[in-house]
DNA sequence: AAAAAGTATTGATTTGGATCAAGGGAACGA
DNA sequence: TCGTTCCCTTGATCCAAATCAATACTTTTT
């Protein structure tokens, strides 16, 4: 249940036993269905899920109800509303399980118990966060700059284990272009 | 020369006299004339530059030799290739002075001294990041969301100051239009 | 003070992706 | 196991933004 967890911690900063002990002991174990929300929009998110086991995504509904994919996160992964984990107000995305999942909850004490109490949390953060916003900024530079042909094999080259598990709309979402433009885009690439 | 710095540092984390001193010790101050760069893609990027006075863009240039803005930086942000700096790899964007700047710099060196020997410095760049990366989540949004007028309207009500000082086409390339589009979308919204 | 470079606007035209619509097939749930 | 939901594809049409192009204005540079 928390090989995953340890294991990325572990990569990143040492801990020792008696620590591990006792970080396990601030997360919450979660198990969500398919379908089932871990966040939805409105709400306060008051937890960080670490996804030990499954597939989920977090996204905004825009007027006309399309979902916007803004992230998804497979085991390994963190996801959460950040802004509002961090400011206590309403979540702007929902976040929901593609697949039946294990999660470990950072609860917001939890997180903060851990950032007073032992240096390694914080660090792990930070590298964490580094992590993701590098390449958040490299898929703003692909969304902006190139055509869809290229978004799509930037993906497929990043994330290729995604591609494989979820379906092809919510990829569509992710990259920005509508399922029908993806259709014809990877019929248009086989041609190749 | 520092108090933009110390500003925003004591912002977020408290320091004492000595402990000032210290990172002063460490930061290299260097103006750039406009149009100068900081990096240059292709090169590694050697440190992190915080923004004293002026501004600054990051941006990609593309095979039709289009400039694809990623991030501005004014008074009090940091700008980088931070995956360049933390690889040392080449760097894939280019930075440089939209006016006449003040920066301070902090080299790899520098940086890993101040989050070993100082733990201010690691909250303080964690908490940089965070904010950015939430930012950056909502830029995603933006742009794979909305309309450009929307776009606009979102990069207008959140830099304000920007939009006064930079040149309406790096705007324009920041949130994804062509020039002629950003100046159409401008009339269309002047008439409302 | 003149020349050059940079910036914004407007018009005409093209085009690529969105939208609307329909069908077939697979996976899921009752 | 049957029915429903979900998912992907394909076709036809439409439209908004890109592109191409010309001009005027402003700011820098020399």
């Amino acid at each position: 249940m928390y090989e995953q967890f340890f294991k990325h911690f572990t990569e990143k900063v040492s801990l020792s036993e008696q620590e591990m002990e006792y970080v396990k002991g601030l997360l919450k174990p979660k198990k969500l269905r398919r379908k089932q929300y871990l966040l939805q929009e409105g709400d306060v998110c008051r937890e960080i899920g670490f996804v030990e086991k499954g597939a989920l995504r977090a996204y905004s509904v825009d007027e006309g109800g399309t979902e916007r994919i803004i992230q998804f996160a497979l085991e390994g992964w963190l996801i959460a509303d950040l802004y509002s984990f961090l400011t206590a107000e309403a979540a702007t995305y929902s976040i929901d399980a593609i697949e039946d999942a294990e999660l470990l909850l950072i609860s917001r004490s939890a997180h903060e118990e851990l950032l007073r109490n032992l240096p390694q949390y914080e660090t792990y953060t930070r590298l964490s966060i580094t992590n993701a916003y590098i390449a958040m900024q490299r898929r703003i530079t692909s969304i902006i700059s190139t055509t869809p042909e290229d978004r799509y094999a930037d993906f497929i080259a990043k994330y290729p284990q995604i591609a494989q598990r979820v379906p092809q709309h919510m990829i569509a979402s992710y990259i920005g272009l509508t399922p029908e433009t993806l259709s014809r885009v990877r019929k248009r690439m086989a041609g190749k």
